[in-house]
DNA sequence: CACATGATTAACTAATAGGTTAATTAACCG
DNA sequence: CGGTTAATTAACCTATTAGTTAATCATGTG
């Protein structure tokens, strides 16, 4: 299934090749002959179609028209879309900064006074069985 | 294939479930018994294991020990890789909403004056024949 | 029109993903 | 120890994915 736009979104930038096409366009518009060519070898046309049309259902890129061309540019939208949600978790990657700095902290104190930290056994936890 | 980190991450985030189980975890530890429950009829244990796997080697989570349970929680690094990626293409969907701005713009400025907009023929583009 | 070029579609293949049930491992409890 | 609970591993199934080559469609040009 997948079928909600966050996972087209997400699955689409799961493959290396696709980030490549990505990558490309910032530096601007291409034709799929244009894409192709960058991978060792070249890569078919029609596999670059496929992952064209995965980019374009996630809401990354855009194609248009120009005779027999069909050039492909970046999409803002699907890529604020990610950034919205991986904001939501901001707090958690900032969290783990602060508990390395603490840490980083703790190794100075513990340098200064040769501290032995006693270690205590955590017991009763929610995990225990509940009945 | 697809065994950069990245990718592994990015793959990660494209699946509903896994997606569904990083929020709950947002509200702090969950075993696999607790992240089974949420879907509708309950989920099998191998499939969340599975699906821990898939975070935990995309670096979203991390897991513990406690007696038989082994807890999972967040971890922010994971979420840090994705955010400093896209952040990388900030300036497209910036840009894009400059251009909504500026059609806004475009659109009162018409209302006020009527203004009848020349369509203009682009020829003779970057895609024409090079030989 | 005939033909060349660019792209897509069709048909096929091999590998991977997401799920299942059954069996196994690990740890606690009486 | 024997039983129970939590989780993982194994084996299997089906659907999807990423790629291929060959054929078709679309467009511009002599």
């Amino acid at each position: 299934m997948n079928q909600d736009q966050l996972s087209l979104t997400f699955a689409a930038l799961g493959d290396p090749t696709r980030r490549a096409i990505l990558t490309r366009l910032t530096k601007g518009e291409a034709s799929v002959a244009e894409l192709s060519k960058p991978f060792l070898g070249g890569m078919s046309a029609p596999a670059i179609t496929k992952h064209l049309k995965v980019l374009e259902k996630a809401g990354l890129i855009s194609r248009g028209r120009e005779a027999q061309w069909r050039p492909c540019k970046l999409n803002g939208q699907g890529f604020k879309e990610i950034a919205d949600w991986v904001e939501t978790y901001r707090k958690f990657w900032e969290e783990s900064f602060d508990r390395l700095d603490e840490y980083l902290k703790t190794l100075s104190k513990a340098k200064e006074t040769k501290t032995k930290v006693a270690k205590t056994k955590k017991k009763g936890t929610k995990y225990g069985r509940q009945k």
